[in-house]
DNA sequence: AATTTATTTGCGTATTTATGCAGTATTAAA
DNA sequence: TTTAATACTGCATAAATACGCAAATAAATT
């Protein structure tokens, strides 16, 4: 089997798993410890994967421990001030959890006078501290990861009300995929809210641009306004023109 | 496992719970707690956690802790570790809101495996941080000052409900009035959590013994259990023996 | 085709890294 | 204060890695 060949398989094997062991791969592809450990130093330097000690990682998974790790991220701050432009007195706006959106909630302005409603118990927690804005949960079964109402009855609720905006907190955003996320719960609370708001705003880093998760939240079409830390003519964001989304 | 996995593994639990114990960790992903002890370490020199005895904190949530350590008085302390000794496995409990109940949250066992029900936010946050137990958080409006859901909905639902225990934070008791309280819309939901209670459970630090507030919530009479920080027999406590109360 | 040249691979050995364990010290809770 | 949980130290072990070198293979040249 050529180098090549390997390389191919190794990546393969990355792609799927996310991982792969040196000595798994001297196992499959019959060749010794030392020849994988010199392929994964070679892939590594071209930059498509990460060579750690025991084998190598996708760089995809690399991204999971720095991103969500960086403390107080600006990036967030910029999105925040992009979002809460969109927020006008007197509007109903529906709030996900995650650091994003507590991020937002901050920088709203005091005077703001507005309703809130959320499904995190985070969110709310920060929505309390804003004198003028009226909140709003709605409960049920809290999922402890994501520290958030879920169920049938959440989604019931939710299929009850129109808003005029609802923000997302966005872990996976791709063109081909859409917006999609891990559990099935989270999922189903975060379809409601989409249905049952007149626009809809999804907030992501750009770290989580071009990436997908297991399940499907929507589909590109759904989603009104894609807001990121970047430009909007960012190269990065420019396939994403062209499904009619706005980009701020 | 990767060690790098382990990482992310680790930074994934504490983007998500703010706090992360080693022991729990070990379990999790069976290495002895030396390892996570020289994960944590290593995360922490790259500065993406705090690590501090048995555990680590998210940087971002520090405040968090400040917050937990700062407010809780050793009365409360006390308080709470009789209150808990009530909760049994796979009962139903209510709980509403202030830092005493928060207190005594935190001193449930992690091997605890009841349900709670709270309308109050920051108990129901705190809830969360228990591996065992299942949360429901009774929404609607929320109040400001006391950061839970208030009216008629959540009376509609708690009168829905038939728990073992409630647990009420108590601003104000006293013998002749019983217990009092401030806000209309707080006491309407207080009422409405007793009434769907087997029994009920004062929490009252000595403080608050012996004064009274405008409104009534309850006569002692509709009290099972009253929980002071004092010797059930202190003279204080004479005139509420009579009563017929229970007093721990 | 034969030979040279360059590249790739495997092996032995020395070194480094990762992990667990035992004993002791320290810290936090009862 | 006492007790239990957690942290630290040093050490042992096993696994992973780096390195040099020689054999094997592929590519290029004559």
């Amino acid at each position: 089997m050529l180098k090549k060949e390997r390389h191919a398989y190794i990546m393969h094997e990355i792609d799927i798993h996310n991982k792969v062991l040196s000595s798994d791969l001297s196992l499959q592809l019959t060749v010794s410890e030392d020849t994988i450990r010199r392929d994964l130093q070679e892939l590594d330097e071209k930059g498509i994967l990460t060579k750690v000690h025991g084998g190598a990682l996708s760089k995809s998974f690399h991204f999971t421990l720095q991103n969500k790790t960086v403390f107080s991220q600006p990036e967030k701050k910029i999105i925040a001030h992009k979002a809460r432009n969109l927020i006008k007195d007197g509007m109903l706006v529906l709030l996900s959890g995650g650091t994003t959106i507590i991020e937002l909630v901050k920088s709203l302005p005091p005077e703001l006078n507005a309703t809130f409603i959320t499904v995190s118990v985070p969110t709310a927690l920060e929505l309390l501290d804003h004198p003028n804005v009226e909140v709003i949960f709605i409960g049920n079964k809290l999922l402890k990861n994501a520290q958030m109402s879920v169920g049938a009855e959440v989604v019931q609720r939710l299929s009850e009300i129109k808003c005029d905006l609802c923000f997302l907190g966005t872990n996976s955003i791709d063109v081909e995929n859409g917006i999609t996320d891990l559990e099935l719960e989270v999922i189903e609370v975060k379809r409601a809210m989409i249905r049952s708001a007149k626009k809809v705003v999804s907030l992501a880093i750009s770290k989580k641009i071009n990436t997908t998760q297991r399940m499907l939240v929507c589909r590109l079409e759904e989603v009104d306004i894609l807001i990121t830390e970047l430009d909007p003519a960012h190269e990065i964001l420019k396939p994403y023109h062209s499904t009619g989304i706005t980009i701020i």
